[in-house]
DNA sequence: ACTTTCTGTCGAAGCGCTTCGACACTACCA
DNA sequence: TGGTAGTGTCGAAGCGCTTCGACAGAAAGT
């Protein structure tokens, strides 16, 4: 920069206005010091503007759980993010999540982060706390239990469920289960799992329906294991519906038991179009907008970094139901009376 | 760090040699050190210390083209650097590529990063030369003409080509499509392009086969369109590779198509065996362990960056194949002699 | 005993910016 | 015409660290 400003033949801070605009200066003065800018090909030292100006022009973003690798909806969040960063020429700092909760102030306490936007939130969630104690900005993607005067993103998984469950009762089904987020999840208080439940629990009695609720892990051995228990120890029940990736364990359990999809049992999931599409049959679902919901999230950060935005934006991204062929009319006869009863013993035999 | 200093009755610079470790502090002051630390929750300011050493801890990530959202694997891979990343107390930063090649040292030029994760390189490409005649540590998820010195991990495109070639041959297969990456990727000389189509014309006419080469990208839109073409034009073949996600497309077409898979039409797919398990039937694949080649290119350049490794390490993942249910042996008809004939003629009409 | 080498500590200079106050100068109003 | 307000520029003081050279004192070699 010094170079810059004897090349231009003005004071160093001059060309520092120039750059940010914060005074103004004369045309005969920005053109020199633009025209020096460019002959030396200069680029500010990001660090010294940090630590001059106190604002690293960056945002933090932890990953939580050790095995959201497996959850493609979450890496699509930070696809959006990027984009929406990369865009307001910000740039986004990925950070794995600790298990410590004051981890999560940590990126900015050393400024090297001027906000954090936080996934996978709790409804008693201590980072949350810890940010908002430590008085620096964030957003969420997600919910949790206090919401005035937080930004955040998230799906209404209240409503997903809801519209999943309307669909299943009109096409006559009377017992459903839903496969749930997992038990951990669902005991420290991850708010999606807790909305999906509460809207289950809510909904099922007054459509007519036996709810099964099941808590259960993404991994595909899990949901394939717990969706094998069910299947024959529920009879009853002709459908299911999953809050995420759980449908590869359960359409695995299915195709083992011999149960075909849809005509002898309906899966509704969350689940982002691009995945329901290219299974046979193709996954009847409420698609859920991560890319959006990732821009969105640090967008709202951004605004209010730069102070565009003072007021906090509260997102509730709403729930569409696409039927696609996953789930049909439930089945007449009931499960256990079938033809089928027998292979299914032996499967179960096998267990 | 001026209070800690004062707090435990040292200088300022011993404070920052307990810290770094760059020269010995007897026992006592270290203790103190740690104490007032420890006591004033102390965190040292990370652009100060860039600033004033020099190095970010901090390496870049350049996501490429901007369809890369509907690419898992490609998500995939910035799970596992940062996974890595954390793991070494760097940070990741992410950034979307523009079409400059320029732009690609710009984080590293402005200080905020030490070193670059390229993914997506070419043949000959521009952004690799930048990085090396500035003079800026990288490593590389691909590969490029000129290797000497240059830190990568890639895929063995080549061997999974010739792998699944290899599978389809044994089944008596004698007409194999390649849908290949996109043309516009082909013609930039995407390397993994490259290298799948020069397998593939080599090893066809080895082992009697007719080879066509469908450069195809990757949204099921496109994928679908050119599958039906080539399965209405091309008759005689009875099985296709995919490079990634063009699978998608070809299954929707082969559907449209009334041909069943595996018994009338066999596919391998290179694809993450995560999704290959959830489809109907599953793919027969060559699994590509993106976290894991994510992961790698962060270490190596980590180790590059702290003078761990000095010589370049060239890492190049094996392709094996996993047999699953979509690849089976040759029909023993042509299709174009079936009963379905009429049915598919049809189906080209509305076309 | 006297130099030489180490070890541990300190002070100060600087990394490359931002920003504040000062100052000269022009423009405006009365 | 004098005072006031506004405009454009400069110099200097930091921001919070790292690191170099200096230096006192202890340990080792002659």
């Amino acid at each position: 920069m010094a170079q810059i400003a004897k090349r231009a033949g003005v004071a160093l801070s001059t060309v520092s206005y120039v750059l940010s605009g914060k005074r103004s200066v004369s045309q005969e003065m920005r053109k020199r010091v633009l025209e020096a800018i460019e002959e030396l090909d200069y680029r500010p030292h990001g660090p010294a503007r940090a630590l001059a100006s106190g604002a690293s022009h960056t945002i933090a973003l932890y990953l939580p759980s050790p095995q959201w690798q497996f959850v493609p909806v979450q890496q699509t969040f930070v696809a959006g993010a990027t984009q929406a960063t990369s865009a307001s020429d910000y740039a986004l700092l990925l950070r794995t999540a600790v298990t410590d909760p004051e981890a999560v102030t940590e990126l900015v306490a050393q400024g090297r982060a001027d906000g954090v936007i936080l996934m996978e939130t709790l409804r008693e969630d201590a980072r949350i706390e810890r940010l908002t104690s430590a008085g620096y900005p964030f957003s969420l993607i997600g919910r949790t239990d206090n919401l005035t005067g937080i930004s955040f993103v998230d799906m209404d998984f209240g409503g997903a469920i809801e519209t999943s469950l309307a669909h299943l009762a009109r096409l006559g089904h009377t017992c459903v289960a839903l496969f749930n987020f997992a038990p951990e999840l669902l005991a420290a208080g991850y708010m999606a799992a807790l909305m999906a439940r509460d809207a289950f629990e809510s909904r099922t009695p007054e459509l007519g329906i036996r709810g099964i609720h099941v808590p259960c892990s993404h991994t595909p051995r899990d949901a394939f294991a717990i969706a094998s228990r069910l299947l024959s120890s529920e009879p009853e029940c002709t459908a299911a519906i999953t809050t995420g990736w759980q449908f590869t364990g359960l359409l695995s359990a299915l195709r083992a038991a011999d149960l075909r999809v849809p005509d002898e049992f309906s899966v509704v999931s969350v689940i982002a179009a691009q995945f329901a599409e290219i299974l046979t049959p193709a996954l009847t679902g409420v698609d859920w907008p991560a890319f959006e919901s990732g821009r969105l999230a640090a967008e709202m950060l951004i605004d209010k970094l730069t102070g565009k935005e003072t007021a906090p934006r509260q997102h509730l991204v709403s729930a569409d139901l696409v039927v696609r062929e996953s789930t049909g009319p439930a089945p007449r006869q009931k499960r256990f009376t079938t033809k089928r009863q027998r292979r299914r013993n032996v499967f179960l035999g096998q267990r």
